[in-house]
Parts: C-alpha cells; structure tokens; sequence
DNA sequence: TCCTAATTTAAACATACGTTTAAATTAAAC
DNA sequence: GTTTAATTTAAACGTATGTTTAAATTAGGA
C-alpha cells in the first residue's frame, strides 16, 4: 500500500497528453512513462495493458461529461419544449467547457481524444463508448430527432454521422487548422470559439431539407 | 529488365486496399508483400520506403483525379456563370466516380485513403498534397468563394475544413455506416448514394447565413 | 516494532517492424 | 549463345514495441 498510487495519475494525465497530441498507436508506453516520471512496467501493474489504458485515459472524461451533458439536455428540455436544433446543439457548449476546470486544457483534449479514438482503434472504442454510455447517446439522438421531425430517420442517421465527422476531424486537427487561421487571417481561436463556429454549420447541415431519395 | 515490373502494381494494388481498409501505420510491409505475393525486399527496392510507397499509392488517385476534377469546375463555370455551392461541390461527383473505372471499388478506395492520409501521418501527407496538388485546391476553393460572397474569407476557411473533416470522416468509415444502416433501416448504400447525401449537407453548412463573431 | 501486502524497479523476454545485404535468378542486348 | 544489367530472393540486421519476471523497496496494520 505504498504511495496511494499518485503514479495512476501521474499516468493518466501524460497519457492523455500524449494520446490526444500524438494518436493512440503513435505513442509508446516507454514515452508516456518517461514523461509521467514512472516505472514503465508500472502501467501493466496499474491498468493491465495499453488498450485498458486507453479505455481508462477516455474514462475519466466520458464519466464526467456524458452525465453532464444529459442534464443539460434535460434542462433545456424542461425550460423550453419547442427547442430548435441549434439549440440542441448548444446545451454541449457548457459541459465541454467545463472540462477546462478538471484539467488543463480538458475540453481540446477531451474532444482530441474523441476524435482519435473514432478513427483509430477499428470498432474497439466505438464499442466501448456505445455500450459503456449507450443511453446518453441515444437520448441526445432522440432530442435531435424530436427537433427536425420532417427529417426521416435515415436521413438523421447519416446526417449524425456527418455531424460526428465533422466535430471529430475539426478537433483532432483543431491545433494545426488555429495555427494556420492565425498566420493567414490573423485571428486567435481558443477552442470555445470554434465550437461555437462549429455549431450552426453542423445545425444548417442537419436540417437542410432537401432531401435525397435512396437510390 | 526482367518482368517488366509487374511487380511494382500488384504492390501498389494490395497497399491501396490494405491502406484504405487499416489504415498506414497499422498495414505492415510483409503484409502487403505476403498479399501482393511478392517478395518483401520488392518494396524497397522499386519504392525506397514505406513512406514513398503511401505517396505512390495516393498519386496514382490524385494525378487521375485532381486533372478530372480541375476541368469538371472549369466546364461547369464556363456554362453557369452563376453556380450555386451545391453545383460547386457536385462537379466533383463525376469525376470520383469515374475512379471506378479505374479500378475495382476506385472511388472509395479513394475516399477512404485520402481520410487515412489526413488524419495519420502528421502532416507530412497534407503537405504532399498542397505541394503537388495546390493549384488544383486553390482553383477549387476560389470557386466555391465566388459562389457564396456574402461568407468572409476566415469564415469560409473554417466552414471548408469542417467540410473536409465531414467527407474525410464518412469516407474513412463509410464501410462501418453502411453496414449499419443496412442492418438498421434496411437500407444499401453504395457509394454514389451516400456521396449524393453529404452534398447537401456540406452545402447547407458552408452557406448557412449565421455567422458567429470572433471574440 | 515487526510483518505483510502493495508497489516500484531493473532487467529480460518475445515479437514485430522497416530496412539492408549479398547471392541467385531472370530477361533483354549484343 | 553469351554477356550484362535488372530483378528477385532468403536471410539477417538493428531497433522498437508491449509485456512479464523476480527481486528490492515501501508503507500501513498488528
């Protein structure tokens, strides 16, 4: 019972650093132990393997926010029953923004995150968010639907998946797409900024009432 | 001069497919060789590296299509002096689905590598592309400028990364969505389908008329 | 204080990877 | 048919990875 495991968070918190700047796969456990200043074989002691790793770093982030953003959702829902699409959308600002008090930086990172583990790791952490915080999802998807009823659900599907593409790619590459929008136009972005740019791009897209017929 | 070099395309054959379906880092060179049924020291020797070997397979795509769709937007600018966004963006379907042509299954093969390429391989692919395709991207988004004059320029380059992190995202995991939707709603989709439903999405996203100030 | 269980540590393990080497083989040039 | 250069081949190299081992260390409960 040594030390009440300071090194699980010490862990934790390079991993996550480092999964978000860097991918999954791109970083070793040698590097993140080098960084959390721990034993290497102290990550297998602590989580297992890299893959519950993994799971742990996205975790402690999903317990956090699905919850949170649920009660938003319900909040709204409360407050206003004819809640548009945007607005919908916009009950997520405030727990992605709250991510910033947990850690630093804790809603890039969160969203980075995110991203990468959709498009990495075929299926493996699709499943593990979906059956890990099924219900959450499906409620959101159910507020958006209540929201553009015109729209079929097939049509909702995609246009979700879209809207996931969108949000996934943008954050996952949100560094170097600031950066660039700094030296061309001058502007400086924090995340806040751009999730609020995100927005109505993504609400425009979903409701977008033309429809096209399978084919 | 033995073989003719049969040998470089059933390479570059079985990297695109194991390319687009697993992604770079996670396709090793034996098991393109062992697929390709060649020897595993063929790669190097007819590529020099793993790296220049993703760069060929993704310039086979690009010097077919970039051409294709540079002279689409031309043709269809010289007939509609006043092309709407969604006209814009459907220059484009042609030409991706001429890439079937090319090859079994081209168009998302395509697809699905150039969302491999962007997401992977920190920026050494995205800078590929604009050095060697630039004229093309730029034309391209110089058009789609014209039709929507009322977005600001940094606007526009924001709404157009969200754009490409919608198609780039559909692609990477159009196989997964497809699959779901069909066990979902009963629905097959082939890739003309689902290129035909993100138009109007990214259409709508990119013209939509709220535009959030910086702060 | 002593004991015990949890933790940390250094080392090694097993495997996989991209790449290189040098010999064997092949096909075209003469 | 012989020569020559391109290509193929099997093997090895060097390095990096995640994981396991067993001993050393630590800290809390008796």
């Amino acid at each position: 019972m040594a030390n009440r495991s300071e090194t699980k968070i010490k862990i934790l918190d390079a991993a996550e650093r480092l999964f978000a700047e860097r991918g999954f796969s791109e970083t070793s456990l040698r590097l993140i132990t080098s960084k959390a200043e721990v034993n290497l074989a102290s990550v297998n002691y602590h989580f297992g393997s890299k893959k519950e790793l993994i799971r742990a770093v996205l975790a402690r982030y999903l317990d956090v926010f699905m919850p949170a953003a649920t009660q938003a959702l319900q909040l709204k829902q409360q407050t206003e029953q004819q809640a548009s699409l945007h607005d919908i959308f916009s009950t997520l600002i405030q727990p992605l923004l709250d991510l910033n008090d947990l850690r630093y930086r804790g809603t890039t990172t969160f969203l980075q995150l995110l991203g990468r583990g959709y498009i990495e790791s075929q299926g493996h952490l699709r499943w593990f968010i979906t059956t890990h915080y099924g219900e959450h999802l499906t409620e959101f998807v159910a507020a958006v639907s209540q929201s553009v009823p015109n729209i079929p659900k097939v049509e909702l599907f995609w246009r979700l998946h879209f809207t996931l593409g969108t949000v996934v790619f943008t954050m996952a590459s949100s560094e170097a797409l600031s950066d660039i929008a700094a030296a061309e136009f001058g502007e400086q972005n924090d995340i806040e900024t751009v999730i609020r740019k995100v927005i109505p791009y993504v609400a425009a897209g979903v409701s977008e009432s033309n429809i096209t017929a399978s084919r």
